[in-house]
DNA sequence: TTAGGGTTAG
């Protein structure tokens, strides 16, 4: 029997069930029988197995099989590196083809110190590296966000003329862009005199690691108009979608998952990942749940986007069945997913699951608690007006609290009119941020509810002096496909007066139903009047306004701001949802409050 | 006659 023919199971099992034939088997086989037959292998024992055997029959080898055993160890799925490693340092003059599967092996093993110490060996031994070496050694500085070495890497790159490799190019523009050098990055891809979709796939995925969003968006268009007309694929509109979900984009996200349908038969849990999380943070809930529930295969990473996005809608308890179903898939929770559990608990007030889930994620799961879960745990217990607790919880803290816990104290504190704990909260705030004019508004705000006017006035003082203007709100409305932009008693609108006369008109049917203006949330030293005025033109009322004009019947509105609600905007918003019989979803900067009939998902507590 | 490369999610 010679070479590739006629290997097969019974070969292999005669091999390993009967030590006397197969000895008398194995004879007859060349280095390519051996080799054919190590391929097949389907785990680790029965290769080592196998590889016995080629040694107790001290057969010759040449390189070319020495570095196919390497390559299988190093490589395969069920490959050990550590017997890829001991096979390694027994080949007397490696090639670069070995030291390139070694590195390559290591980097897919995460062993990425390993893999530039053997690219440093290679070098040392004067080995030259080849087109293939670059991408796996890029690779190694990408994860681990060494830049330097990747400069360095690059000249080595320039020395030996391989710049001009397609697949080497890609590596340097995924190594900048992961290690945050965006415009060398760029550079590398405007040099390029081809390029192909993986290398817009990397100038694009760049831009989403310095979270330049918009640039994703006109990249994407560049591309599928640039000379060669590459299409996107599947990871190009990952890359998008996760563009999309920060610019809050849902006409575009859903316009790529169209795209996606058409022209990909199975989507793969990445992407569907990718479109439950647009979904979700673009405000549509029942759609992200609709592309989770229908997935064939879930991963953490989609039980993780779907927990949080339950938790940022208020929806609680969803979100904790949901934990207990991967839980029960046998899929162990970690620290990204605890956040979103506890902080669903936090936005849905369930007090006592929260705290039970804190309890279990560290002695069930084992899992060290970080700032961001304190973070939670402050806001679920201020929630309910468990201020002392929360405040002796940040006592307690092995780390040190950050200005997102003492905010969520603060806020607490003006929810329940705590003057003492919300005063040492704002203390330990403006020591850590000084300069966040949105915290002293807090404090402003909560000390205007308990009318102490001289203590709103030297906040105001403080601001002043610290030249800090109040960040400007905006609420983004989309209507007619169209994303438009409303400030603070905006004028700019070409239909405005329409706009207003539409407010004037909201306004007698507010006070019929009963709503009250709550003019404390004005800080200003104007008269009631003037109060009044000033909040009806916030720019969510605005925007609302605007969209109930442009919008058919019944026809649900969804809005996003940059800043936290104002408690006015909050009732105001809705008592519209009950009079206009409207489902307004409205995304802040901390959460989705979805009006409906008069009440907000939030239970008024944001 | 001869192997091997880049891009994606919380």
């Amino acid at each position: 029997m010679t070479g590739t023919t006629a290997l097969n199971q019974t070969h292999f099992l005669l091999l390993t069930n009967n030590s006397h034939q197969s000895f008398e088997l194995s004879k007859s086989f060349n280095e390519k029988g051996w080799l054919c037959l190590l391929k097949r292998c389907n785990n680790m024992e029965e290769f080592k197995q196998v590889h016995a055997y080629f040694l107790k029959c001290g057969i010759f080898f040449d390189s070319f099989c020495g570095s196919n055993l390497v390559a299988t160890c190093a490589l395969t799925k069920w490959g050990s590196m550590d017997y890829a490693c001991s096979i390694f340092t027994q080949i007397e003059e490696p090639c670069s083809f070995d030291y390139n599967t070694m590195i390559r092996g290591n980097v897919n093993n995460m062993k990425l110190d390993e893999a530039l110490l053997l690219y440093v060996e290679m070098l040392e031994r004067g080995i030259e590296p080849d087109k293939f070496t670059y991408p796996f050694v890029l690779k190694a500085c990408s994860l681990l966000g060494a830049l330097k070495e990747g400069v360095q890497i690059h000249g080595h790159v320039l020395k030996t003329g391989l710049e001009g490799d397609l697949f080497v190019e890609n590596s340097l523009i995924n190594m900048y862009g992961k290690c945050g050098a965006i415009k060398d990055a760029c550079d590398v891809f405007d040099k390029m005199g081809e390029r192909s979709v993986a290398s817009w796939s990397a100038i694009i995925g760049a831009h989403v690691c310095v979270e330049m969003w918009h640039e994703c968006l006109v990249l994407l268009g560049d591309m599928m108009s640039s000379e060669g007309r590459c299409r996107p694929e599947e990871s190009t509109l990952v890359s998008v979608l996760s563009a999309c979900t920060h610019l809050g984009s849902y006409n575009l996200g859903r316009f790529i998952h169209g795209n996606l349908l058409r022209n990909i038969s199975e989507l793969n849990v990445v992407v569907k990942t990718s479109l439950i999380d647009m979904y979700v943070k673009c405000g549509c809930l029942e759609k992200g749940l609709h592309v989770f529930r229908n997935m064939p295969e879930k991963n953490r990473y989609s039980y993780t986007v779907m927990i949080s996005g339950l938790a940022v809608h208020g929806h609680g308890k969803e979100a904790l069945e949901v934990f207990s179903e991967m839980v029960e898939q046998g899929l162990e929770p970690d620290d990204v997913v605890y956040v979103g559990v506890l902080s669903a608990c936090s936005h849905a007030g369930l007090v006592d699951e929260g705290l039970q889930c804190f309890k279990r994620m560290q002695f069930e799961h084992k899992i060290k608690p970080t700032i961001q879960h304190y973070g939670c745990m402050v806001d679920l217990m201020g929630r309910s007006g468990m201020l002392k607790e929360a405040y002796e919880l940040i006592k307690s803290m092995p780390i040190k609290p950050n200005d997102v816990v003492w905010r969520s104290l603060l806020s607490a504190c003006k929810v329940h009119l705590n003057l003492e704990i919300g005063q040492i909260a704002a203390d330990n705030l403006f020591m850590l941020n000084p300069n966040n004019p949105g915290d002293y508004l807090v404090l402003a705000n909560m000390y205007a509810k308990v009318q102490k006017w001289d203590e709103v006035a030297k906040i105001r003082r403080k601001m002043a002096d610290k030249h800090l203007v109040q960040t400007p709100g905006f609420s983004l409305v989309e209507a007619k496909r169209k994303v438009y932009k409303f400030v603070s008693l905006d004028k700019s609108s070409p239909q405005w007066n329409i706009v207003y006369d539409m407010i004037h008109q909201m306004e007698w049917q507010l006070k019929f139903e009963g709503y009250v203006a709550d003019t404390s949330q004005v800080l200003l030293d104007v008269d009631e009047e003037e109060k009044r005025e000033r909040l009806k033109c916030h720019s969510q009322k605005l925007a609302i306004a605007f969209a109930l004009i442009h919008t058919s019947e019944g026809c649900p509105l969804r809005i996003t701001r940059n800043l936290r609600m104002c408690s006015d905007c909050h009732t105001y918003t809705k008592y519209i949802s009950m009079i206009y019989n409207r489902e307004i979803t409205i995304r802040d900067r901390h959460r989705f409050h979805h009006f409906k009939n008069g009440t907000c998902t939030c239970k008024d507590y944001w």
